[in-house]
DNA sequence: CGAATCCTTGAACACCTTCAACAGGGGTGG
DNA sequence: CCACCCCTGTTGAAGGTGTTCAAGGATTCG
């Protein structure tokens, strides 16, 4: 998602450390002024992916949490029937790999859409932290908590919505991820092929492919391969069945 | 789910304190041993619900994390068009509230099936406990880690099976489940409706009623009113489309 | 015991999938 | 730098699966 947005050297674009769910860690509760300190000896290394490049596969052992600096992932599982289920796209300041610290291994692997930079993070030593300083448990269990509300989101999205209303929402949904995090939610570069968003939509990718013309026809977005406007998010929340400004799911 | 199990009283089932999730928390790293004082102070108080009794309503501010002792409770989302969307359905032994973490205020409502017993478990106890005790934020992470695997594989069910595999994963997901707490997995009773079933799912109502008579006539299961028998495991897990002896979701 | 809820079954229709063919683009290699 | 090829995206037509609407019958629980 959300690369080279009119920047020349077509760079993807990169969240400051501050707009990270990982810096989040680094604030002790109730003060402003972030630890730096803590946020260095939380961080093991960067990590830079080529696109399609695999970060983990599904089954491997869970040795890091991974945030993603700048570019894009989807992690999915492989299903008995041989295909993949894509499980959720990872844009800049969101952390990878939380669904692995029960069964200390990858359910799903984890592949990036574009040029992608992480930030590689060892479990163990954020349970050193939290042990520590007392703001970082609390913090990892409210972005986990955070992401239980996303996936119950979704799974109305998926029980209730028929397809143009599933891709409403999803467009919504990474608009506003983009704009929580500091990007502009209006104009925007999908990362993922028609295919994936139908993958993670249940819906065949044809069908993603007649609502985008059928969006643009209505007036609701302009999309030119993969760059993306949206032109009447009004509509667009009204068809996601969702009060104009919230978020339908993330 | 699960109660009268042929017990004269009609009683539901209930867990002991060794196979609840809670029971987890008071299991130090590595030690077989519970610490049953532990255990005592970090549970507040019980509560016992009627059939139909909330436990909390969406937009309740979140002040406790409850684990069912015996009953069932379905967890719901009220939606703009005024209807609900189930979001899960909750045994004995299982946790709930883990979702309101963040926002510090219940998403979703929660209602009991069936007369259901309760423990109810202030987040603040388990935290000042967990700065004492290192192992119950590590059970925690775990905990919640393993509610998201659950929801990816709900996720799954959603986007790619159709309504009679969705039928019977979800089947083997309650018979495993229930297993899991040391019940019968082959023999129980469904304590939510046919309607409540296909909300869950995201299928009619009707469909799952005709669903349930042609997995009669299939021989997979006997199913009287709510009481329900598994006759045939293998066909039910071949339907649901995973290994048989895997667990569908949850 | 009785009212309300829940369950079952039938028929028509709508939405989406599947299959198929073709067009466009981007990346790679000559 | 151009040409080629594969992947991605678009569009059409047919068919299936599940929904919706409707009505009758059973059960559960207070």
């Amino acid at each position: 998602m959300n690369l080279m947005p009119a920047n020349p050297r077509g760079d993807a674009l990169s969240v400051a450390c501050q707009d990270c769910s990982l810096f989040q860690l680094a604030l002790p509760v109730g003060r402003d002024e972030p630890d730096w300190a803590l946020l260095d000896r939380v961080v093991k290394r960067r990590r830079l992916l080529e696109r399609g490049e695999p970060l983990f596969q599904p089954g491997d052992p869970f040795l890091f949490l991974y945030a993603v600096k700048f570019g894009s992932l989807k992690t999915y599982v492989s299903l008995p029937d041989g295909h993949d289920q894509i499980t959720g796209f990872h844009l800049p300041g969101e952390l990878l790999g939380l669904d692995a610290i029960d069964g200390e291994v990858h359910p799903c692997g984890a592949r990036a859409l574009e040029p992608t930079g992480l930030c590689e993070v060892p479990l163990n030593r954020l349970e050193e932290l939290g042990e520590l300083v007392s703001g970082v448990q609390r913090q990892m269990l409210r972005i986990m908590s955070r992401q239980l509300l996303h996936d119950q989101r979704l799974q109305t999205v998926l029980c209730r919505q028929n397809a143009d209303e599933r891709l409403a929402a999803f467009l919504l949904s990474l608009s506003d991820r983009l704009r929580g995090r500091g990007f502009d939610g209006d104009r925007f570069r999908l990362s993922m092929t028609r295919a994936d968003i139908g993958n993670y939509l249940g819906v065949a990718k044809e069908t993603v492919s007649r609502l985008f013309t059928r969006f643009e026809r209505a007036g609701l977005l302009a999309i030119e391969h993969r760059q993306l406007r949206l032109l009447d998010r009004q509509g667009l929340a009204a068809l996601a069945g969702v009060p104009a400004g919230t978020t339908p799911f993330r």
